[in-house]
DNA sequence: AGTAATTATGGTAGCGCTACCATTACGGGC
DNA sequence: GCCCGTAATGGTAGCGCTACCATAATTACT
């Protein structure tokens, strides 16, 4: 006879493995602690409503046991996961990479997690990923920008939970709204080249999102102001910003229009580009040719002759944007559903033009 | 008589409203398509073994009831959620943000999610994480490096998921790595600027991780190989790097050792800033200093002059990672648990030293 | 003192899905 | 023709938690 002995029946009468994988549930935890189930969740998620006395055993009991709360049952029994959708549309692009990473501060010590979704600058892309997030049925979701596809703009109507649009300001937000005027800022860049008494101020963009198209008509109107638009000073591509893009467009811009005297650039990656394309060339930075960029990058102030750019407060909108979607799951509302954090502009040696 | 007359007992009667708000179910689907619940759930999950003539009929009751599946019902039932965990010690750093889109890039059409962790270089808070990350029974996890604490590696190992190390190679896998030799390319670096001529070569780092650590001990080996290592050419610090601390660093050095004629930056942030600084102050790149940087960023060819790097292959390391990632939680091991992607000397103008 | 309001706790019944097993239909080997 | 393996489908019983209601034990108030 084997030692291990356990009769053919045995397999048979054994229950049935749990499912789990035998962690610890809520049901271990309130048998430990001599209490029933339900204030060991009331315990963990609303301490004021259990007598510190029993707050104690529970506390000792999940100590014990090494309990971690399982969040898939969680958001299926109260209907509701602890998590906040994030669109964004790209991830490498500094600008989102910091407005993520304010978000991720934001966050502090609550129980929430940030689910974040790379929409590609793609309007069906964030539709897509819109009806994912959806499903878990998420405690807020974020999304960049205020030009969702109409189908879009419905889910999120119809979200049933807080929604937060962030780094514009505009008219009718679906609900909470946090970001600046980029016509604003388009147009305080190129009146400053102007100010500084540049005449043929070029406007060099990539990509062309919706923000670029705002900044380009702020640049237009401040040329317009000072009666100096040329259709042929501005060069745009739909191909995504890089440094060495910047140096392609500004050759562009000069083939097309040799009196150029300045550039005001979509954004920092360009102006960096155009820099190093006038050391190559050897046009002299800022008495030459002026550049400005767009966001303010912390090269910028690094770069030699440092550039000027348009201030934008990223990192600041992240969390605020958080702080707000927190306060609208708490239930109250704040006093503003808009808030314009502006930008600042940030001269600096590439425009300082000797009169 | 009030219209409204339901009685005193209607209250009572009614049944309970739905919890969930009313979204159709699983149960909505089946009635709908006269099949039972559960060949719902296999014809969106394993369609190969349901009958086309039902999986048609299931498809179109989906469609009419624009039915959406709750993710968080399934990942209870299955005590598995469709979710992979990053841990990144960044998500600001340039390098991160590219690994995150591969792995974003590497999800394809799977139902998987991605949720990222910022760990800010600190292994507490990347136990922590890794904790939360647990409570959601992740599909597999994605960590950066090869150094987590003793916790840490022991969450790791009763994760009960594929676990993929990535950026680093090294001896001892918790379960799969992909990453390349930290220590090989900084000396491929430094072996470069001797090669090219150059004499006193200085290390300039900032942050210092566990991988600049190695690629220091890489210059290190390589300057010993040529029998012109000096401690007082390396120059470090634990501040995060910047454009600016490249510069700062540069003079730093140049302070200590007024012979530098080149120097191999931990990243290319820095030697972007140390090529300004001699921009400044008039030194020649590269005939009197030589300049090499590390990842060679994008702006790292547009740059003037252009500037030699190392190249990784961040990208691919991410999405190779959830390919290694996904393979196994289809149950195939793939052969090759450790991968090394490499690296690539990029030679530019940088170090183009007139002999 | 008696009643209502409040607080602290527990029991029950799901949330919407899938694991597991049972059942049926069908074909092939003997 | 019978048995058995295989494929296709369904029923049942949870997964671990929380909403909802019930109950008991207080406190507040008339």
């Amino acid at each position: 006879m084997p030692q291990d002995e356990r009769g053919p029946g045995a397999e048979l009468v054994r229950p049935r493995a749990r499912r789990g994988g035998g962690r610890p549930t809520i049901a271990d935890v309130a048998l430990r602690a001599g209490v029933g189930a339900i204030t060991v969740s009331r315990a963990l998620r609303e301490p004021g409503r259990v007598s510190p006395e029993l707050r104690r055993q529970v506390a000792a009991a999940i100590a014990e046991l090494g309990y971690v709360p399982d969040r898939n049952a969680r958001a299926l029994a109260s209907a509701r996961a602890d998590v906040i959708g994030v669109l964004v549309p790209s991830l490498t692009n500094n600008v989102f990479a910091e407005v993520v990473r304010g978000i991720y501060d934001g966050l502090g010590d609550s129980h929430l997690q940030v689910q974040i979704g790379n929409t590609h600058y793609s309007g069906l892309e964030e539709e897509r990923l819109l009806q994912v997030f959806l499903s878990q049925r998420p405690s807020a979701l974020i999304v960049s920008g205020i030009d969702q596809t109409l189908a879009a703009r419905a889910l999120l109507e119809n979200a049933g939970c807080p929604v937060v649009q962030i780094m514009e300001t505009g008219p009718d937000p679906v609900d909470m709204m946090i970001g600046f005027s980029h016509f604003d800022g388009g147009r305080a860049a190129a009146r400053h080249l102007a100010e500084a008494g540049y005449r043929n101020i070029g406007f060099i963009g990539a990509r062309m999102d919706p923000r670029s198209q705002r900044r380009l008509a702020g640049y237009r109107a401040a040329m317009e102001e000072a009666g100096i638009f040329d259709p042929r000073l501005v060069t745009t591509t739909t191909v995504p910003s890089s440094v060495s893009l910047g140096r392609d467009l500004l050759r562009e811009a000069r083939a097309k229009m040799p009196a150029l005297d300045a550039v005001f650039c979509n954004n920092d990656d360009l102006a960096l580009g155009v820099l190093f394309e006038c050391h190559g060339v050897g046009l002299a930075v800022p008495s030459t040719i002026g550049i400005a960029g767009f966001n303010d990058l912390e090269m910028m102030q690094a770069a030699f002759p440092s550039i000027t750019s348009v201030r934008t407060h990223r990192y600041e909108i992240g969390r605020r944007a958080v702080s707000m979607a927190r306060a609208a799951i708490s239930g109250e509302r704040p006093p503003q559903r808009m808030v314009d954090v502006g930008f600042e502009l940030m001269p600096r040696e590439s425009t300082k033009r000797a009169r």
